[in-house]
DNA sequence: GCCACGCTCTAGAACGTTCTAGAGTCGGTG
DNA sequence: CACCGACTCTAGAACGTTCTAGAGCGTGGC
């Protein structure tokens, strides 16, 4: 492109067909009011002179934007499957994305910001860490649909797996094995991780095996699962569930080199199913979120915000499954 | 956020400062033009109002867009480190970043296509697998800089590295240690798979090692690194060359329930530096990819293109480095 | 005391689109 | 033959911002 060459707009391509620019933005836009003449004509002129639509004209104009501004974290493999949803979810309701990624250098604040100036009808915030409060000031100015957090604010719309029952289920497999001396490494400062400790908690006790109790401060990194292991290493017990599967997956190969054999030695529940843990040579006993009913719901939800549908029921808790694969076994003898 | 309720202007607020809407532009703007304490005053209704500008209504009058596309794909951790950098390169130039990403149904032409409509003055694509032809189109229409792959056409910006001496840094590396069965697994039918096999074959050949030429198909995910190093069981090399690090990753995992240790049967190499491969359990060595140079390079590229310099050096090719680790050692006696 | 200058501010056009209101044409109907 | 309705098209305003041109006004130099 040479610098200076002006874009093709609609005046152009209504001088070139000889027609107005409204007649030329119905056909653009495929609205009636138009001959099936013209049209191809318009059409073939448009064509030949290149000429691309300005959404940002279009949506200044229009005032709504059919556009969905999304948060994302560039370090969480679990939070791309979302992202993929999501583009599925927002094209079948003729929406767009706009993405805005949270990096080591660019924090969450900076990401929404970014977003704010862009005019996105609804925010999608996947796994947000900013305070509840500054979540609510946003949902003054837009509807804000957080995924994968509970907020405790009514006016901030909520679209979760239930990560209590998510543990529970986890617990449970493994009581059922036959395992008692079960431990479970945290999500450190995630905000997800309190609620995840609290599920196996409260599914431990409610087994009686309250003396087994045991929390590992860990994290959302494989770094964190390699570390844990470590820690677990003084008095290893028969299992473990842990906050996530990247710190799985990093538990898992560092356990052999410890000396401990999973599943033999040691059973591993991970969570999230991420799309690594079904691989045939990592094969994570995980705890799945459905991602397709998440993210359906919450562009469905951000959809009717937009709309200004009176919506009552502001947090959706989605219930999480197991999904069993070769990380898990009853304990030896 | 009621819905039907206008979001401030610059009109609301120069109504309520009791000034012209050009003067609040002026203040917002930060330009000269208007006293401390008018300044103060507008800043501080801004403030109470809550005034956001629009962007959409901002790029439109002002032309210039301060907006740089970027095509990545979601399933690529290294492209998120690239992001990581890009962004960073991005606001030291005072530009922002426009993302859109490439899903298992989301092709790269759409992922174009939406960047297309958003007035980006100029786009950067991670690993474009799309056709020169293409490509080619693209730059007819705004400068267009291509990471991570070379383009045989003049009009479109290269910012890559020299994968033929990554590979050789890699062959030479593990020909110093000792090894002569050296085989590499390509990339399949990723686009840069076919650069990086070349390095391999050119360092053997200048190695003498001609006879011990091995590919192995393979591709650019964790499984594909499992299923070769399945493949490469029949007759095991000393020592092999990986795609990438996600492939080496797979291969790395599996290959010790194969019944081979890594680096004492076999040594391994992968590519691309991915912030896991330092991880202390994985430990890889590999070759890596200045992402700083490049990201920087591709984000300057794409500005002085914006301004319409004459820039004569349209490929510009990074120097990798290798980074020894522990997967690489002499083979044994 | 006048003019030039700098500073602060304003009016109005412009960006590329969509939308509203209405103008022109044509065939059919009373 | 006048009129109506359907259809195709057009003119011009509007969206929220930036930019250009210039107005008002105090200040300082001669």
């Amino acid at each position: 492109m040479r610098a200076g060459e002006r874009r093709t707009t609609l005046a152009d391509v209504a001088a070139e067909a000889g027609v107005s620019v409204a007649l030329v933005s119905i056909v653009m836009r495929d609205a009636p009011g138009a001959s099936a003449a013209t049209r191809q004509r318009v059409l073939e002129v448009a064509r030949r002179l290149d000429y691309q639509p300005d959404s940002r004209a279009r949506l200044l104009r229009s005032g709504e934007s059919r556009l969905i501004g999304v948060v994302f974290g560039v370090q969480h493999p679990f939070q791309h499957d979302v992202l993929t949803g999501l583009y599925d979810a927002a094209d079948k309701q003729g929406y767009e994305l706009a993405l805005s990624a949270v990096t080591p250098r660019r924090d969450e604040r900076t990401a929404i910001g970014s977003l704010l100036q862009d005019r996105c009808a609804a925010l999608i915030l996947l796994g947000p860490q900013i305070p509840v409060a500054e979540l609510a000031a946003l949902s003054d100015r837009m509807p804000v649909v957080a995924m994968m957090r509970g907020v405790r604010h009514r006016a901030v719309d909520v679209v979760r797996t239930d990560d209590v029952r998510g543990l529970r289920l986890a617990v449970d497999h493994l009581v059922t094995l036959g395992h008692t001396r079960i431990a479970h490494v945290d999500g450190g400062r995630m905000i997800a991780s309190a609620e995840r400790r609290q599920g196996y908690q409260e599914a431990m006790r409610r087994h009686g095996l309250d003396e087994h109790l045991r929390v590992v401060v860990g994290g959302s990194g494989e770094e964190d699962g390699v570390r844990a292991a470590r820690e677990l290493l003084d008095d290893p017990p028969t299992a473990v569930t842990v906050f996530n599967d990247l710190s799985a997956a990093g538990m898992l190969d560092v356990l052999p080199r410890l000396g401990l054999s999973v599943p033999g030695d040691i059973s591993v529940v991970g969570y999230d199913d991420t799309s690594f843990s079904r691989l045939a040579h990592i094969d994570l006993t995980t705890v799945a979120q459905d991602i397709d009913t998440m993210t359906t719901l919450a562009v469905a939800r951000a959809v009717e915000r937009i709309a200004g549908a009176g919506i009552t029921n502001r947090e959706v808790v989605i219930p999480p499954r197991l999904v069993i694969r070769g990380t898990t076994a009853a304990p030896r003898g």
